[in-house]
DNA sequence: CCGCTCCCGTGAAATTTTTTCAAATATCGA
DNA sequence: TCGATATTTGAAAAAATTTCACGGGAGCGG
């Protein structure tokens, strides 16, 4: 026999027409009602024909907020993620928002199609979304960001040990005017990057000789490669924030006529697929995407038995891949 | 006064149980007669409970079916078609398949979610799919891609053209050995591309010199290339069906100590951003992205006053870029 | 070619759900 | 403190979905 709403109502204790209004989203009614007439309704199993329209729509599906598909790491994180999803029987639906937008506005219609989990990749979560979300049930998990002041899931590459590996090998080099190309300061990667390559820069009794920021992209490291090399003094080795600013470090690099690794040693971060590329050979710190997208993958797997306020944060060693241009 | 799906019924001569029918997908109704109730109920601006709470989930949304994301052109489609479609306040949700797999298993929960639209760039439609995207009322729109044995719209580069100029391009810099490197053998892009290619050439008195296929990944390219380049006599020009793999032979002459377009001239097809790169400076065929994206908008957009099965095929010229390659 | 069965499509009716309406309660500003 | 306004609520009305039984092919065996 399937559930009503008359039972769930007579169970919760409330009206025929309450039952109705919790499952609509927008509608009057006291969210601490409805929560717990979504609870009874799950005990019984009930679900509204809107809810069915819903669920239909979002089986085992897992939403993914992603900005920023100009740098390819985050296609590569897309795809690995879509595979193994698909692996376990699920589908990967993505938002895609032109970075520098925030997310909030989004909020309604991720909460109205329930999905199973919600990944982000792009900017920063707002703390009310992250808190919508566990109202509701879905499990938030970031990649490839840290976020302290919201209470969520977590999966990334240890950037802090990276930044000290990428000094490391550095000054091992016999480098000694070394620079460095970031991303966007609020971020978590350039913050934790950075404070890792100067800490070991330090250790080794060295100070960064110079220092800009590219913006993740292309053009931006270009741009900054380009000032620091024309300079007067000039330095002889550069770490870049991501991939894409060191091979824009090593165009501009040549472009002047300089060749890596003989007048200066360039490493990025990430390791995207152009890195290994024979024009390139880019030393660089690779992040274990398979590694993260199966913790990702896990995370939501374990929904089921993991209460949700239970939360992780995973931080997964890089390696450095030493290649040509450093 | 809001209309009902009695005034739908009593309009459309059937019962109100067949307009419910004919809203809920795998109900078992004459697929003419959902189709004239659907035709009538847009008229009355009738919509289903169920059918509302989609929409609140799916509003003003655009379903993208994206497969291949390891060749930069597409998440460059993603990105560009996201940042249209946020301009007119619609979202862009994106079912990521892996390159291989058919999309016929995703046909529910795409019909369940009644997106406005659906927009393939991945694999091939199937026959099936389309007639119940057409059912649905949902407009589908390809990119990238021509699908003569369906009826949908398709928004394409002039691919046949483009491969004229390519082979136009190449005998007016007197080349006479000129190879070409293939996509997948049985998609759209790569039968123009090709076809155009040898007509032009043909017209020139000449023929291919070589052929391979690379499956338009960097692999396939290179190894393409390689093989090419090492045999005794070795052409003097190469045509590539995507930019990945004309980098890709771009490296593989190079590791040879070959260097265009002094030893050899190539010509990739797209432009993505890396062709511009100073390492590069790819010679190619650039696809007019914007504009096709602006073409999609419109269609989907026209939705209201336009009929469903009256399809549009827009083929946009490309742009031959020159640069260092060839 | 006939008859049999099975399955699809259908409207009426039963059931279930959503919406409307009016009353009750809470909230806010003066 | 009071009134005005907004929010929440259940009953009832309206609407939508599902069930049910039946009609009418299509396929199949004789």
């Amino acid at each position: 026999m399937k559930p009503t709403a008359k039972q769930v109502a007579h169970e919760a204790g409330v009206s025929i027409s309450a039952v109705s209004r919790a499952f609509s989203p927008g509608s009057s009614i006291d969210p601490e009602k409805r929560q717990r007439i979504l609870q009874v309704a799950v005990q019984l199993g009930y679900t509204s024909p809107a809810r069915r329209t819903a669920e239909v729509i979002s089986a085992g599906t897992v939403t993914l907020v992603a900005g920023d598909l100009a740098n390819p790491f985050y296609p590569l994180v897309l795809d690995t993620l879509a595979k193994a999803l698909q692996a376990v029987g699920r589908q990967l639906l993505v938002y895609a928002i032109p970075p520098g937008t925030d997310m909030d506005h989004l909020t309604p219609q991720i909460l109205a199609a329930r999905p199973n989990a919600l990944v982000v990749t792009s900017a920063s979560l707002t703390s009310g979304m992250a808190l919508a979300c566990r109202q509701h049930g879905i499990r938030v998990v970031l990649v490839n960001r840290i976020q302290r002041d919201v209470r969520v899931n977590a999966v990334a590459c240890d950037n802090h040990a990276g930044g000290r590996d990428a000094a490391t090998f550095l000054m091992a080099r016999e480098r000694r005017r070394i620079g460095f190309i970031g991303g966007v300061a609020d971020t978590s990667t350039h913050r934790d990057r950075i404070t890792g390559f100067r800490e070991a820069l330090q250790e080794g009794g060295q100070s960064l000789f110079a220092e800009a920021t590219g913006g993740y992209t292309y053009r931006g490291g270009y741009t900054a490669a380009q000032a620091m090399l024309t300079n007067k003094v000039r330095p002889d080795a550069l770490f870049c924030c991501n991939d894409i600013m060191a091979l824009a470090a090593i165009d501009a690099a040549r472009e002047l006529g300089f060749s890596t690794p003989d007048d200066l040693s360039i490493i990025g971060f990430d390791d995207i697929p152009m890195a290994g590329w024979t024009s390139y050979r880019l030393t660089t710190i690779r992040q274990p995407i398979t590694r993260m997208i199966n913790e990702v993958v896990d995370l939501i797997e374990a929904g089921a038995t993991v209460p949700i306020d239970e939360t992780t944060t995973s931080i997964l060693p890089g390696k450095l891949m030493v290649r040509g241009s450093a």
